[in-house]
DNA sequence: CTGAAAGCGCTAACAG
DNA sequence: CTGTTAGCGCTTTCAG
């Protein structure tokens, strides 16, 4: 590797010149200058990044922590974020923490020893301590697609509303009887997207009956036993509210092995809008959520508070931004 | 942060025998042990990876170069590259380079100023010869899922032999004329695939006709109008066969469209077997590939070649690795 | 067994 | 305008 010891000596000047019209050439005679550049492309020399990370204190890196990517919904999210980052000159490391809190804290820990400047978390979950730590340590935080609060940044969408609209529009479209797949309890969106399930009942004078609410036991996967079973006890429905698209696939599954068709028996509805929902049998309908823009989002707001603490020592005061969901109807429902 | 230094001089020795205890203690009295382990954890001391780095000359950072973390191959794969990478210690950098050769130049030439240990390339063109370069130069390389060779390390399947199990096994359950989606003929896999295609139809005695034959226009999307062309032109056939499974997905939604039913109509098979194509109706029939063990194993051999490379200086003679596809049957296919 | 010192490649005072 | 110097935090000879 070709070091900027052997630029200058080439140039015949030293270091701190070479470093000086690498980083601008405030105040460096144009004849030297030539000198160095011509130099530079001789020796086709690039600076090492990592020297300058350990002199400077940044590396213009940042980590995102995703749940699983193999989670639908998370490839455009990661994509956005990769799109601004590079944009911007940033490298992401990406994490999987399989919803394990201490195979998060053991990815952080490693993170930190290597000067990242920002963290990207997708996968917070509360009692998440390490996490605000991380932000009270001073470390850059951006909060997306999952819990967050007003003490960090986040990017994320209204799920209660996104959740009232999308039942709002069943009970519009003629359903009595919503079926609602309820995610894990522990992850808040859920539960918003819960209230706002109820909420749209209660709006509508639909009656709230548990039996509809399908409860996640142990993987995406259970709703398809779930669904089964409530088809087989007898219990009425006519519309099928899934809080995320994943799910809304298994479900999906269900009523067509239940020989049930859609939208004519039963309307299905869904929040998320991956890229597939378009172009599966039957087009699902859904409240879209912008994950490519909540990615690219995070990304440029995490860069900005990285900028902000270099320039003034401290990060900016937190600020959540919600982006906005559109309806979109498709052929799952009537 | 806490350094070295302060360690020792809490611990009352010298940094040399900070690192010492800190790599292995080879050398160091039972006394001064105690004593830095004690100083190392009253002080939370976490060694800074980056000056280690640029003292040994590697990172323990590896780079996956994707097209696109949105085509539905890669999840899996870069899940697999993760989770391997993780064990074995290893950090790793996603890019997404969406076949954009300048776009890949520059991220690499960014990656090899910071001590990157090496690069899976999930995305190579032929006329890559930067990659190649990348290789010459010393850096381990590994190539996945895309183009390769034998100059350097590769993990696999078998396109040809795939593709003509496919084609056979639709040709087995009746379909006469099957027509074959191909994809950018730039990228070698497809090409093999055709030829797998042709290949089954030869032994079979079945003619090869041009006409069932699509061509991708620009993006996958394009096989839609592509197949609603050959139905309305009158063209016959039985059977589709997809060189990918994002394909399948429109061919599907065009066959749904255009009123025929699968299989009845037409057997519908594809190679890959990404997540949700057991999920979608109908369930699609596949050639399935392993993509998270292709990924998995992919990082496998880039660290043993950077192993290899530590302990020697040099890289390892390159090896390609074939994995075992495999005949998933489900409804798409009589 | 232990510490001093050199140096990885770079930046940023500090003199001149 | 330019060069010398002192580190960033670590590992690793080299003496002792």
């Amino acid at each position: 590797m070709v070091s900027m010891k052997e630029v200058a000596r080439l140039a015949n000047v030293s270091v701190s010149t070479v470093s000086r019209v690498l980083s601008g050439s405030v105040g460096v005679s144009e004849k030297r200058k030539a000198r160095v550049t011509d130099a530079v492309r001789r020796l086709d020399y690039h600076p090492n990044e990592l020297a300058k990370s350990l002199k400077m204190g940044h590396t213009h890196t940042i980590a995102l922590m995703v749940p699983s990517i193999q989670n639908l919904i998370f490839p455009a999210i990661v994509r956005g974020v990769e799109d601004a980052a590079r944009k911007a000159g940033y490298t992401v490391i990406l994490c999987n923490t399989d919803e394990d809190i201490e195979e998060e804290k053991r990815y952080i820990a490693r993170l930190r020893t290597r000067f990242i400047d920002g963290f990207i978390v997708a996968s917070m979950l509360p009692d998440s301590d390490h996490i605000r730590q991380l932000h009270k340590d001073g470390f850059p935080v951006v909060l997306t697609s999952r819990l967050y609060d007003e003490t960090m940044d986040a990017v994320g969408i209204d799920n209660e509303g996104a959740a009232y609209e999308a039942t709002g529009y069943l009970v519009k479209t003629g359903c009595k009887r919503i079926v609602f797949a309820m995610g894990r309890p522990e992850i808040p969106l859920y539960k918003d997207r819960f209230e706002g399930y109820k909420r749209a009942l209660k709006e509508t004078d639909l009656p709230y009956d548990e039996r509809l609410v399908l409860h996640e036991r142990n993987g995406t996967g259970s709703f398809y036993r779930l669904l089964m079973d409530l088809i087989r006890s007898g219990v009425q429905f006519d519309g099928v509210f899934s809080s995320s698209d994943p799910k809304a696939y298994v479900l999906l599954r269900a009523l067509h092995d239940a020989g049930l068709s859609i939208p004519q028996d039963v309307s299905v509805i869904s929040i998320d809008n991956v890229d597939t929902s378009s172009q599966i049998e039957p087009p699902l309908s859904v409240i879209s959520q912008p994950l490519y823009e909540i990615g690219e989002l995070a990304a440029r707001k995490l860069i900005r508070q990285i900028d902000y603490k270099s320039r003034t020592g401290t990060l900016p005061p937190p600020q959540v931004d919600m982006l906005k969901t559109k309806l979109i109807v498709r052929k799952s429902t009537r």
